[in-house]
DNA sequence: TTGAAAGCGCTAACAT
DNA sequence: ATGTTAGCGCTTTCAA
């Protein structure tokens, strides 16, 4: 597009400059040019303040494709997503965009928008791009398409897990910390019978997050009640089943923390039906921070991860492993999580610090009702 | 990164495919091959096959950046934005990103993120990436960063309008249209005395959208008042003047239409201030549809702009741009308008359309009642 | 219609 | 420390 190139012949007159007319400005061979612009040392320091003062005269900047070819690092990385216009992911961009920029990185973007053939798409384009490695944020994405990647020697990072392989990291979230985040909020507002809908056992973010739980449990001293454990899928059918399945328990639990937004917001919709107030009855916490849990009424409370710690996480592991991580054992990358309070958390039903029902006020725009 | 590349010598085992390989095992020339990949036409349908076999057997991508090398065509248009997280944009990447996917290109976002040093850090990847074609989607891009991308010969389009020149393109949002829907909408809520607080006058938009707004009127068969059309700047701090002027009137129109979203809302916050319930004691419509205006209190009634029109027509103008649009004149695009109603307008006070007062119910998020 | 070969702008080996 | 030069993988001329 940029400009119509003529056959060959008559060097277009608005040809872009090129590092030989950077040399022949500065009066050295194209080699020192080249070297100065790599900030190789052994440039004589005179020499290299000619290159440098050419290049801004002439305004030159080096034709990244020509490095490229040459080189074989496109200083391309790629990021697949499911769909932007999910909330969680521009926040993820930014921070992505942020630091691979900061280190001359570019980012090519990938939507899945759920279909398997934009997913393969995106992954073909990343090929073609010759992207230098492929931070994987969606879920569901096809293995053939992975080895693809795989086998074309792409490293890869993935939010939580994903195959195990050489060039292949998964992000480290700090479930441990999220759910003690949660369990402590709840153990705050005076709740002392505290139940759980899991995520697939098989799962192993999910296992984590169970023994997250009970973990958190013991730290504020409470004994876990297993008539209050359930075992759900993470969808939120899941969370409905399960749900039901307490309600049914002649002794209900105060508050239910879940292993997902999901699984919350099934457990969430049955509460509701079953006529009980979320959470003057009972109080229901979720995890991820979906979209989702913010317009669900009412409002999740949740357990989030850091958006800008996923994509420099992300960013520093796709580095590591490409750099080979000369130094030992591969470095981990933890993700940080925060708690969201909306306004499915309140104080248990009779707790003397209940000024009547409903949730305390709080500071902020975290939740706040007047009661 | 991809992968460590070893000197030079012993041609690397895990070395991409190539062009000579597909050419080896088709047992074709390279020139077949390449042929083949761009469609020449000449190319025997046998030969064709036998090639087209090989790149599938082999699973072979052609090297982007060897392509783009000698060819001088990237096919990457930059995307110049002001913040990811602001909701305008994502949808608008999302429609870019289609369209352009579609056809082949990739594209390079740029986020100013309101700071000038990463304004003309977007503009210079954009340059060193050699992009064909740039979007500029943000306000307030410096003036010599523009130069900068004409002066190397690179297609612009503008949301609106920008500095004209050979190779750019003003998008042209239907503002008539969008406009008359507003006013449209007020007449059937059974509004006659209507306000209009404009943007400055020397700006074009703004004019389009004072005389989309007399013009409306005349359709409706109501004579415009001079007294209730002011003039603010497109600013929240206009807004609140040009309220404020309107609030000493003696008599007030029941419904006020401003030139943007800002200017509405700081309008609304006099009217809130005087004690003046919205839409109960008076309308109020804004343009653009900015984030603000789903969260204000009430929320704003605005006419929004499609991103996806915006989107495709970005990329329809940079493309006719590159491609020199032979056929005569330079083609229009547009870029269409929606009425949002939220809950800033409802019917007049004294109307007998008003059930009582306040909104109407209405269904789904579009203006609809029974009256 | 096909193939051989000349570059695209750059980096890095090799020579000096 | 600097220059010369051979490619990187492809497209496109040119000759056959």
């Amino acid at each position: 597009m940029a400009i119509k190139k003529r056959p060959r012949q008559p060097k277009s007159e608005n040809r872009r400059l090129d590092i030989r007319d950077v040399a022949k400005h500065a009066k050295v061979s194209i080699a020192t040019v080249s070297r100065t612009i790599n900030r190789v040392p052994t440039v004589d320091k005179e020499l290299a303040d000619r290159v440098w003062l050419a290049i801004s005269e002439l305004n030159y900047f080096p034709n990244t494709q020509a490095r490229a070819l040459v080189s074989g690092r496109t200083r391309l990385l790629g990021l697949l997503i499911s769909e932007i216009t999910n909330p969680f992911f521009p926040e993820l961009i930014r921070g992505f965009e942020d630091i691979a920029v900061e280190n001359g990185y570019e980012i090519l973007i990938g939507s899945t928008n759920y279909h398997p053939e934009r997913m393969s798409l995106a992954v073909r384009r990343m090929i073609e791009r010759n992207v230098e490695g492929v931070a994987v944020m969606t879920f569901g994405v096809e293995q053939p398409l992975l080895e693809e990647l795989a086998s074309r020697h792409v490293p890869m990072v993935f939010v939580d897990s994903g195959p195990p392989g050489d060039l292949v990291r998964p992000l480290l979230v700090d479930y441990r910390k999220g759910i003690q985040q949660g369990v402590q909020h709840l153990a705050v507002l005076g709740h002392r019978k505290l139940g759980y809908i899991s995520g697939p056992s098989q799962q192993r973010s999910s296992q984590l997050r169970t023994a997250a739980f009970l973990e958190s449990l013991e730290q504020i001293g409470v004994t876990p009640n297993p008539e209050w454990i359930f075992e759900g899928d993470h969808t939120l059918e899941g969370g409905m089943r399960c749900m039901e399945q307490l309600l049914a328990l002649p002794e209900l639990p105060t508050a239910i923390m879940c292993s997902n937004d999901m699984t919350a917001i099934g457990g969430l919709r049955v509460l509701t039906r079953a006529g009980l107030r979320v959470p003057e009855d009972i109080s229901l916490i979720g995890f991820d921070d979906i979209h989702l849990a913010e317009f669900v009424n009412p409002p999740l409370t949740t357990v989030r991860m850091s958006r800008n710690d996923l994509a420099r996480s992300a960013f520093g592991a796709l580095r590591a492993i490409a750099e080979q991580e000369q130094g030992g054992h591969p470095r981990e990358w933890k993700v940080t999580t925060s708690l969201v309070v909306r306004q499915s958390t309140g104080y248990p039903r009779d707790s003397a610090l209940a000024p009547a029902a409903g949730t305390p006020s709080t500071k902020k725009k975290k939740s706040s009702k007047k009661v």
